[in-house]
DNA sequence: CATAAATATGAGCAATAGCTCGCATTGAAA
DNA sequence: TTTCAATGCGAGCTATTGCTCATATTTATG
């Protein structure tokens, strides 16, 4: 018996297979997530489409809502990279050019599995806080308070407000086009950037 | 035995202590599903919340899902109908004004309870297509399309797509809000008027 | 090769969910 | 009052889900 007899704990990858199958389990976890809805969303068939046994499965997560944060966390981190990446790439340029590229960011990231980015959505606010998390959150807001920040524009409702704001009417209608089956996503980034830049007081283009 | 043997279809109330059952039942649901969530929206929560048998339960509804569909249909036709109202109610003021009452009207309904409107949207969207919530959501876009087609005004993308994305807006911003808990709902309707005016160009008041 | 740690397996358990069905009670019509 | 449909009841069945554990296999290391 080793000298730790604490059950709760799960192993962490040291090799490469482990590594394979945690990706394996989460890359799983998305598409039934994508594909069955909460409905189909089941440790036993996440464990069948990953090719991985469910014993394999709960070696590395302790439950099944920590396979589901760790999807929420993983997806959430790449998107504050993206932004950070994007407003580096941009610094400089006028306003309309930073706030045109990180809204094709967001309408990328949330467009083309708009199922997923909702059930996402829905879980991370089911499973509560999680510091981890709200750090990401905190980077990817970050960003646009800074652009608003230093664009010297006279804000409508304060520098936090209008941050939230510019998310809040991104978001509504990512989300609603890509839960009605749109495809064309220069439109729907056109409508966003319209939406947003009125909202700002930035006169159209 | 009567001459209908089909098992599949339940009772519709016709005394007055089974319309009071079926009510409690859509009251202890919604009640339910705002405190408890998803996860402690089970059958057998609702009948005793409801202070009802789960036998008597499944006299009314043949399934779990009629009863989200139930709760779902119900709070469409009640915000059809407020809308409705509302349009009728300002009909030959100016738009600005009408706009005002009927982002109140959508503030409200959505404002108070926060996590039941947002369960309600991803229940609606799980259930799938119903004829009759169709018929009710047309009836609530019907409202702001006639509003806006009145208006006279130069929309920024067709009268379709203006009006999903005027939807699209408000819808996000009070969700954002709603599950923030924030709580100043006069500022939450300025916000929302300034977002949706500014899309549609109309200069701020 | 020998050994031990890391990893993989899957039958099956405990808990719980949705739901049925036989029977009791209530209300209204005759 | 009698009668029967309408309504109410809840123990418990069936299916499923999250999850464990004893065991087997693979890999790293000396």
């Amino acid at each position: 018996m080793t000298a730790d007899a604490l059950p709760k704990p799960r192993k962490t990858p040291v090799q490469a297979r482990s590594s394979a199958t945690v990706d394996a389990i989460l890359e799983a976890a998305a598409r039934i997530l994508e594909t069955e809805g909460l409905e189909g969303y089941t440790t036993n068939a996440i464990a069948v489409r990953a090719g991985v046994s469910i014993g394999s499965l709960y070696q590395y997560f302790p439950n099944k809502d920590a396979i589901t944060a760790a999807l929420v966390l993983d997806d959430t981190e790449d998107m504050a990279a993206r932004m950070e990446e994007t407003a580096q790439a941009y610094e400089g340029r006028p306003l309309r050019d930073s706030i045109d590229a990180l809204i094709d960011n967001a309408v990328c990231h949330q467009f083309d599995r708009p199922v997923l980015a909702r059930l996402i959505d829905v879980e991370a606010h089911r499973l509560g806080r999680d510091p981890r998390l709200e750090a990401a959150q905190a980077r990817i807001i970050e960003v646009v308070r800074r652009q608003l920040a230093r664009s010297g524009l006279a804000l409508p409702f304060g520098l936090e407000t209008t941050t939230e704001d510019v998310f809040a009417i991104a978001h509504g209608i990512t989300d609603t086009a890509g839960m009605r089956g749109e495809t064309d996503r220069p439109g729907l980034t056109a409508r966003i950037r319209h939406a947003v830049l009125s909202y700002l007081g930035v006169p159209s283009s």
